[in-house]
DNA sequence: TATTGTGAATGCATTCACAGCC
DNA sequence: GGCTGTGAATGCATTCACAATA
């Protein structure tokens, strides 16, 4: 049961990787940092770049200037992963994009619903339906009775009366939620009835869910907001960055 | 010029509201944490909501079940924007909607333009267009010579080759780059050349710019995976907490 | 009693600096 | 000399606990 532990050092985190060599699963240090593990899709893309262009061996420097965040983190997170690379030489591109899908591949297919096939929805289902990765559009649903019966993203869509029932039917593991704000909340309730507990929201309300359920929202109008904060009203306090394009999310 | 200072205390964020007010700025402590100000919106939102169901006072955990977050968030975040509520009352609904709508008005309008009108691009062209808030519709583009005449949002789809000219024509402040994957890092390298320092990327690479310009990436396939990440695999470490909805988002 | 406001504690991510290797 | 790996420092957000207040 792999958990950060404090240990002799002050930084709990730096020793969290070995103090967990213990518990012997299939890669050493499961608990990588969440953030980090995040950035490994990014770093998986930039490698898989490199690979097809020849590129074997990849300085941190150089993953830096491809993915645009900075060498240092890159370093941190990939130290995570066990001691790939060669000091003086740089990490070897097919070996670390090995350990990284290993991590990344949970070897598990997420489902995915759609609810509100709209424009955005559409446009998800279709986004989903080509893009590779671990997840299959498994079901469409909308409350307009002209669609139903249409096709996007190559599944049927479905009255959204019935999400409870084909949630379980099939196994939905996520809804996307993109209904407009009105009915999102309808929805959702509909959604955690079937079982859902992974829910990624794409109108711009707060969903209220039981504790089980987690919800992510993402808000065309808070991703402009907060990119609009990000103006230099005034060159504040300007540290000189050599790449900082790498933004900081809003956390809700 | 505000900033954070180090001041007696040990941290220097309780008291940076107090250390800028000799800057006499319209409002008494304008470095209200960026990620504060990043859930301004969804307060009022929650406010207006109240307002119109006739609500006149709210308390931090009233707020909490409408928003999500936990009370002791919402209070700190709002002790920031200085002392309104009322100890052992709470918050008039009507005044703190104010002083939050007063924070949130950068008495600007945004002036957007979208690259690419695909289903995605052409989905937030009309999410834009209908959507209140500062951020207006200025351009569209997309590469696809059939396209280019007919109109999105309400604007006429221009080709991308014009995107620099137009860029610096109708004043815009923020692109969208909502192309595939391999037309991203040319049309964001056109808006560059076109003076635009605001980019939000929906496609899934990580775009080069000049340090000046700041990127903001929104990858469907990466909220996915930080969503999965989210599944209880073994109950870890199960702190109770009340209502955890509010996600943590991964940072770039 | 109910609720805000806030100093301090905690936790986590980022950044720094440099030891250890090529 | 260049580059990785990592302990420590820093910075920032969240959480806690409780004093102040209606």
């Amino acid at each position: 049961m792999p958990f950060f532990v404090k240990v002799g050092t002050k930084n709990a985190f730096c020793k969290a990787r070995s103090a967990t060599f213990a518990d012997g699963g299939a890669m050493k240090g499961q608990p990588i940092s969440p953030t980090a593990l995040g950035r490994l899709p990014l770093y998986a893309r930039a490698l898989r770049e490199m690979a097809t262009r020849g590129v074997e061996v990849a300085s941190s420097r150089q993953l830096s200037s491809v993915t645009g965040l900075e060498a240092h983190k890159i370093r941190k997170d990939l130290s995570q992963l066990g001691s790939l690379g060669r000091r003086g030489v740089g990490y070897r591109v097919a070996d670390l994009l090995g350990t990284i899908t290993m991590y990344l591949s949970s070897s598990r297919e997420w489902r995915l619903a759609i609810i509100g096939c709209g424009r955005l929805g559409n446009a998800i289902a279709w986004h989903i339906c080509a893009g590779g990765g671990p997840y299959r559009l498994a079901a469409v649903f909308d409350c307009v009775p002209q669609k139903i019966g249409d096709r996007a993203g190559g599944v049927e869509i479905l009255s959204s009366e019935r999400i409870p029932a084909i949630a379980r039917e099939r196994n939905i593991d996520i809804a996307i939620v993109a209904t407009p704000p009105r009915a999102a909340q309808g929805v959702v309730d509909l959604a955690v009835a079937g079982g859902i507990r992974l829910v990624l929201n794409f109108s711009p309300v707060a969903l209220t869910v039981p504790d089980w359920v987690t919800v992510r929202t993402v808000d065309v109008a808070n991703e402009l907001f907060a990119l609009s904060l990000r103006v230099p009203t005034r060159s504040r306090s300007r540290r000189r960055r050599p790449s900082p394009p790498a933004a900081s999310w809003v956390t809700l």
